[in-house]
DNA sequence: CGTTTTACTGACTGTGTACTCAGTGAAAAG
DNA sequence: CTTTTCACTGAGTACACAGTCAGTAAAACG
């Protein structure tokens, strides 16, 4: 690789970077182009030549970011048998990366149609790997007879309203470890089938 | 009131209608004061003659708005000795004013805090009822021993998750009532203390 | 060394938006 | 009837932002 090739990738990969670091900090939406380009120090235009829109610099974030915790989690389905412990895994990998998450949660009802579906698309991945477990669960007569999707959704629903109202419960730090205990132990409550009353 | 008295009130109600309409449909934040001014039929500039700034607009709409809801939950209260039945009450009240429940869920965080703060106080006062609807049940041995805020955040956050993603879970009508059953179900599988293991 | 290629520059364009203010005409006051 | 008041008008201002393009300088090429 030649010396132009080099410099072309290395402000290609530091305008991603930077644009990462202002996204998290002020959102993508509220994050212009011409800040990226300041705080990469290069020309505002430069960036149209390595992106051809601030949506696609965004989707390249957000794909890269979201392929990371797919594989992540998919590693962590293989290793966890226990529904519990895979609630604990998905909890602390979604703390690593908090922050985009959490801007996510809230700009995710303005992105256009294509961010938004590629986003909800890997979400249901990681959604369907808690429905089957609650599924196993419920015919070996471990959890109670509830629709599953019904209570994946009060999960994800929940994650989802820390998440976005993030700024409001903590003033810095991690909202997700704050209430980790009470998401868990919430859940679980809701599924554990209690003594005696054991399916079939 | 002389008829100049009359003409002012009757533009101000208009807007105040006309805006509300177009609020529901877009949203505030992709509302611009030119089309509420076009939609009442009057000049652009007559719209800040009666609220000083946009926001104020959207202030006094959503104040009204919440005024309502929270004096129709107080009477709810106070004749519903069961929490189920609040429940209930409560998911048909969010139906009736849906779309604009739904634009707040989506919207909130961006919103000015001023704005925000409103919301979210008039939100813990409805939440403050079930909070302590739940409360009574633990210790009349009704309900497990879980946490009362927990609980409620769980109901809430779900709710929330479903009005902010409404465009996706439904085509047209109501979210709320697509999934109202198995909100239900859910909250009241979280709650109930199975038998044989009252509290006390 | 001269020519071509190309990564980068930054002033500029177009668009969208909240908010202003000098002007207008009809109602109210005297 | 004359003067004053005032609700309303709409062209205009100020600003913010995404995206463009002719120009530049240095690297690659022959």
């Amino acid at each position: 690789m030649n010396k132009r090739q080099l410099q072309k990738q290395n402000t290609r990969l530091n305008l991603l970077q930077v644009a990462r670091q202002q996204f998290v900090v002020q959102g993508f939406l509220n994050t212009t182009t011409s800040q990226i380009a300041a705080a990469a120090k290069v020309a505002h235009g430069t960036l149209f030549l390595h992106f051809p829109n601030k949506n696609m610099l965004i989707l390249e974030i957000l794909d890269t970011e979201l392929n990371e915790i797919n594989a992540q989690i998919r590693k962590v389905i293989a290793g966890a048998g226990d529904l519990e412990q895979m609630l604990v895994q998905y909890l602390e990998m979604l703390q690593e990366d908090e922050d985009i998450f959490s801007v996510i949660a809230r700009e995710l009802p303005f992105y256009p149609a294509e961010l938004r579906r590629m986003i909800l698309f890997r979400e249901s991945i990681i959604r369907s790997y808690f429905h089957k477990m609650i599924e196993q669960g419920i015919t070996a007569g471990r959890y109670r007879r509830l629709d599953p999707a019904a209570a994946v959704t009060f999960l994800f629903g929940t994650i989802n309203y820390y998440l976005s109202l993030k700024t409001i419960y903590v003033k810095e730090g991690s909202v997700l470890k704050k209430f980790q205990h009470s998401i868990e132990q919430c859940f679980m409550a809701l599924l554990i089938c209690p003594k005696g009353e054991e399916n079939e």
